[in-house]
DNA sequence: GTAGAATATTTAACGGAGTTAATTACTAAC
DNA sequence: GTTAGTAATTAACTCCGTTAAATATTCTAC
């Protein structure tokens, strides 16, 4: 692994290259594991999956998405949606109604409940970043997250096989998606508008 | 979420705190599912998990550790270490011997077969890191890890409640652990010394 | 030196989340 | 109006994790 002449091109030495792949995953598994499923493990006391927060919170974002396009969004299987929306209405989470215009579609909206738990994941998840912040100046965090922008916009370019690939923003979307051109009829883009508030559907 | 008065110190503006969370995110998600899962799954036809590998890796580097010592590194309980070691023995990737010293223990070592699956797998995952790597100078480069570090640092320490904290290094191992303090007895720490080198243990 | 506590691993029983295939209900095409 | 297609669900299964119990060995202490 750290063997010379890798063959690639010589621009960085093993050792930047062992380097930049330690931290990677380390600040990839950190953010994974501290920020995002041990924060949801004390924030529900029944304890939901990350795949189940993200469903909850594209269904906070836009009370309008049928199951189809959550299981797109989660990248998993029609029933495994159907299983994990079950769980999110018997918590009280979402609802399901029928859709008017097609009857065989279900469409999903978030109860007072589930948006609240959003808004407390998002605020304690803000509350946790900041030693972070104080780690750094206010210009390094700018290009900090630049530079996390283009390092993952260059992996996953690199990988356009042209599937079922994504930017994986979990609802951290912005108006433009910048891979939207790779993979076509992104959920995220048809929640574009109501952007990051709160603002949720009706409610029951 | 992006609601005026978050209540924190105002350092940064709600915008730079929806960037930086959108982009560690996603970051931290195309590590994952790009770099390292998907890689691995082109790697192996039989599909290892991450665990799998991350332990096959940690074998490859010290012939020597014992079952419950992999299940602390992995952070799973004993019996999935077992069943995960059941799994790559198996597919002859690792071999079980007895501890001479306490025969109660099983001591793990990679087979040929195994150390040549984790280099190819670490030789690949380099190789998909050039478009990367094309796409930053080698300062930025280097600018980048060390605060994808101080990140990780920041947000390890504050949450040092002394439980089963790691960095999550995942066998890419430094000398000197930054957070050994926080977690004693790191079985990375028992690996110091054999480094990136691809030196196994004997051969079966 | 042997009884009893502690330790290392494995087995057994089970749970949760994912999969594919089949079913049900509805819509759309011709 | 029959037929093909689509949305969601149910059923059957796999995989990886868990805890509790079983087994084998070592350590402690009288």
């Amino acid at each position: 692994m750290t063997k010379p002449g890798n063959g690639d091109a010589q621009k960085v030495s093993d050792g930047q290259l062992f380097e930049l792949l330690r931290y990677s995953h380390i600040f990839a598994s950190v953010i994974r594991e501290i920020l995002e499923i041990k924060l949801l493990n004390e924030v529900t006391p029944n304890s939901l999956t990350l795949s189940q927060f993200h469903l909850l919170k594209l269904i906070s974002l836009n009370g309008k998405h049928q199951v189809g396009q959550v299981a797109d969004f989660l990248g998993v299987s029609p029933p495994a949606a159907t299983k994990n929306i079950d769980k999110l209405e018997g918590l009280g989470l979402v609802y399901r109604r029928q859709s008017k215009g097609d009857r065989r579609a279900t469409l999903l909206s978030s109860s007072a409940k589930g948006r609240r738990l959003v808004e407390k994941y998002e605020t304690l998840k803000a509350e946790r970043l900041t030693p972070v912040i104080n780690a750094f100046s206010t210009d390094e965090l700018d290009q900090l997250a630049r530079w996390l922008e283009r390092f993952s916009l260059a992996l996953l370019h690199a990988e356009e096989s042209g599937e079922g690939l994504c930017f994986r923003c979990s609802a951290y979307f912005e108006e433009q998606c910048p891979v939207t051109h790779l993979h076509e009829g992104c959920p995220y883009q048809k929640v574009r508008g109501s952007h990051v508030t709160t603002t949720g559907e009706k409610e029951a």
